[in-house]
DNA sequence: GTGAAAGCGCTAACAT
DNA sequence: ATGTTAGCGCTTTCAC
C-alpha cells in the first residue's frame, strides 16, 4: 500500500479511503491511485484490513454429516446467501460428534468469523453453544432446533411426519415400522412424535419392535431393517424419517428380494430430485432445504449488522408429495393440501 | 495476551511460545500460563497470528457449480483432508462462468489462502489462472485439466466415454445419440472424444443431429432430449455423460412416456449411491470422488509445505458398472474389467 | 529459560 | 480534500 501511495503521490490513509470508498476523494486522485494500484497490480490484504478493522467479512458454518446430501444443498443455499452479501463462508465437518464439533467451532471462533451457522451434533448444548455464546459471535442454529436462546431455523417435522404416518394408516396399514435418526436432537424426536401421534389418533398402540433406531446412518438402518424384515412378524408399511435411512432401508429391502409397495409400503421424510424418475416414485415429506439456508443466512447477516431484537424460531414448511412407494389406491392422484 | 502474560507473570513471548510450542519452556511457567489462559477463558485470535506469522492455514476451494451433488461430494472429501491436517476449507461457487470466478478468486487470494483448488469454468485460462499464479499461490486444478504447468487431478474421461459407447455398440445399436457437458472445458471434449472414437472404430460415421449439447444442466439436457426423442428418426441409444444431463434426460424420457430400457437404451458417465435400488437401474462409469478430493488436497498441501518438483497430472480410474438400463442381454453379470 | 521490541499491512481518529 | 499516526493482536529476532 505504502508503493502505491508513493507512485500516486498521496498518502497511505487515501489509498485505503479510494479503496474502501469511505471518504471523498477528489476524481483526480482516485484516478491516480487506481492507475497505481493496476501498474503494481497491487492486491489488499484482507488478514491486515480485518486485524485492524476488527471483522473479518466470514460467516463459519458447521455441518452435522457432509456426507448427507441434504446438508450438500444447504450449504450451498448459505454460500449462495452469503455470497450475495459479500460475506465469505468457512466450512466445518462436525460428524454429528460433539468433540469434532467442538474443534470445528473453536477453530472457526479462532479465525474471527463475525457469525456462526450451526447445525448441532447430539450435545452441542453442553459444550459448542455456552462456548459460543460466550463469545459474543452471533449463532443460528440450524435444521436442529434446541432450547436455547438464539435465532433458529428448521423444518416442520412433527406435522409432517404425522401426515406421513397417516397416509399410511389411512390406507389400511396398521403395522407401520419407523426409522427414525439420531438420537437427542430435535428432529428426530419430533419426527417420532408425530409418527406416535398418528397412532394414538387411530388408537393404535406402539409396538416397540417397529421402532429402529437408523442412527441418521445408511448402513445402521440397512442393518436395522434388514433385521426386521427377516423376522417373522413383519410391518406392511416403514417409513423412513431422513434420506440416508431411505437409502439404508432400501438397500435391506431390495437385498431381501422384497419389492415396494408389493411387500411394503414406503414413505419418507426427505425427497430427492429424481424421486419423480425412478420406481418406485418415492411418497415423501420435502423438505424445502433452499429456503432453509438461504433463511439462515438472513439471520445471522441481521445479527452481524447488529439487530438485537428476540431471537426468532422459523418453521419451514414441507411439501407432502404423493407417489407410488405407498402402494395405496390413490397413488399419483394429487391429495388435498395439508390443513 | 497481555492480560494472560500479566496474570502469569511472564512475557506476551513467553505466552506465544507455550501456546504454538515452538520453544521449550519451563514446566512450572507452562502451567502458569495454561492456568492463566483457562481463568480468563484466552482464545488466541488467528487473525493477529496469520498477519504476523504470514500464513493462514486456510485453503480455498472454488467449485464450478455446487448445485451438482458431484461437487458437494468433492468439497466433503477436500474439507476431511484439510481438516485432518489442520487446515481449514473457505468456500465459493463460480456458478461455471468467468465472472463470478474471478470474484471468487480474487477474494480468496485476498483472504491469503495459503493455497487454492479450482474446479475452473470455461475461460479460466485467460483471466482466473494467471491472476493465481502471478499470486504465488499454490493451485492444484480439480475435475477440469487445463494445458497449463499446475498440479491437476481428474477423472479419466475418454477411456470410460469410450467404454460407455462400445458398450451400446456391442449390444448392437447404431443411432446412439450423446448429451455432452458444457462447452469448452477438457471433460466435455475429452468425454465426446471417447464417444466419437467408439463409432469411428466399428466403422459408424458420427450424426451431428445425435449430438446433443446440454451444457451440464438438467433443464438444457432436458429440452434438448425432449425435442429430439419426439421427432421422427430417433435414436435407439442415448448416453449422458454427467450427472445433472442424466436427470435431465430422464425427466425427458418420462415425460413423453418412454420406458428405459425397452424404448430407449440408456447409459451414463457418473454414477448415483441409489443407483441399484432403483429401476431402471443405470448402467454407468463411476467417478471416485473421494480419491480426486483426497487428492487435490494432498498436491496443494505439499505445494504449500514448499515441495518445487514438476507440475503432476492425475487421472482417477473411474469404474463401468453394469446395470439394467442399457438393456443388454448380459445386464446384471459382471462385465470383464476395462483393459 | 525468558524478555523486549520491531514489525506484519492495514484502518480510522485526529489534524490540517 | 488529504496526511499523520496510533493501534489491531500476534510472531519472532535478538539479547540476556
Amino acid at each position: 500500500m505504502d508503493d502505491v501511495a508513493r507512485l500516486a503521490g498521496v498518502s497511505v490513509s487515501t489509498v485505503s479511503h479510494v479503496l474502501n470508498g469511505t471518504r471523498n476523494v477528489n476524481p483526480a486522485t482516485r484516478q491516480r491511485v487506481d492507475a497505481a494500484i493496476l501498474e503494481i497490480g497491487y492486491r489488499r490484504n484482507v488478514v491486515a484490513r480485518s486485524l485492524a478493522a476488527g471483522r473479518t467479512h466470514t460467516v463459519g458454518l458447521s455441518i452435522a454429516a457432509l456426507t448427507n446430501p441434504y446438508f450438500g444443498s444447504l450449504v450451498h443455499a448459505v454460500e449462495r446467501r452469503l455470497s450475495e452479501a459479500g460475506y465469505v463462508l468457512i466450512l466445518g465437518d462436525s460428524h454429528d460428534e460433539p468433540q469434532p464439533e467442538r474443534r470445528v467451532t473453536d477453530s472457526l471462533l479462532d479465525r474471527q468469523v463475525d457469525g456462526m451457522i450451526l447445525a448441532p451434533a447430539a450435545g452441542s448444548e453442553v459444550s459448542t453453544i455456552p462456548e459460543i455464546v460466550r463469545s459474543g459471535t452471533p449463532l443460528v442454529l440450524i435444521d436442529r432446533m434446541l432450547d436455547v436462546p438464539c435465532d433458529q431455523v428448521g423444518p416442520e417435522n412433527d406435522a409432517s411426519a404425522y401426515e406421513l404416518t397417516a397416509h399410511l394408516l389411512d390406507s389400511g396399514h396398521r403395522r407401520i415400522a419407523i426409522v427414525r435418526g439420531i438420537e437427542g436432537i430435535s428432529s428426530t424426536t419430533e419426527r417420532f412424535d408425530g409418527y406416535a401421534r398418528a397412532l394414538a389418533d387411530r388408537g393404535i398402540e406402539l409396538d416397540p419392535r417397529l421402532v429402529l433406531d437408523g442412527r441418521s446412518s445408511v448402513e445402521v438402518a440397512e442393518s436395522r431393517v434388514r433385521e426386521l424384515m427377516s423376522g417373522t412378524d413383519r410391518p406392511s408399511a416403514l417409513v423412513s424419517m431422513n434420506n440416508s435411512m431411505t437409502i439404508g432401508s432400501l438397500k435391506a429391502v431390495r437385498g431381501l428380494g422384497l419389492s415396494i409397495p408389493a411387500d411394503l409400503a414406503f414413505v419418507c421424510y426427505d425427497d430427492f430430485e429424481w424421486s419423480d424418475l425412478f420406481e418406485p416414485r418415492l411418497t415423501a415429506a420435502a423438505q424445502d432445504v433452499q429456503t432453509i439456508g438461504r433463511t439462515a443466512a438472513d439471520l445471522v447477516l441481521r445479527r452481524i449488522e447488529g439487530h438485537e431484537d428476540a431471537p426468532r424460531s422459523i418453521r419451514v414448511p414441507t411439501t407432502f408429495t404423493h407417489r407410488n412407494s405407498c402402494g395405496c389406491t390413490a397413488a399419483d392422484k394429487p391429495v388435498a393440501p395439508r390443513r
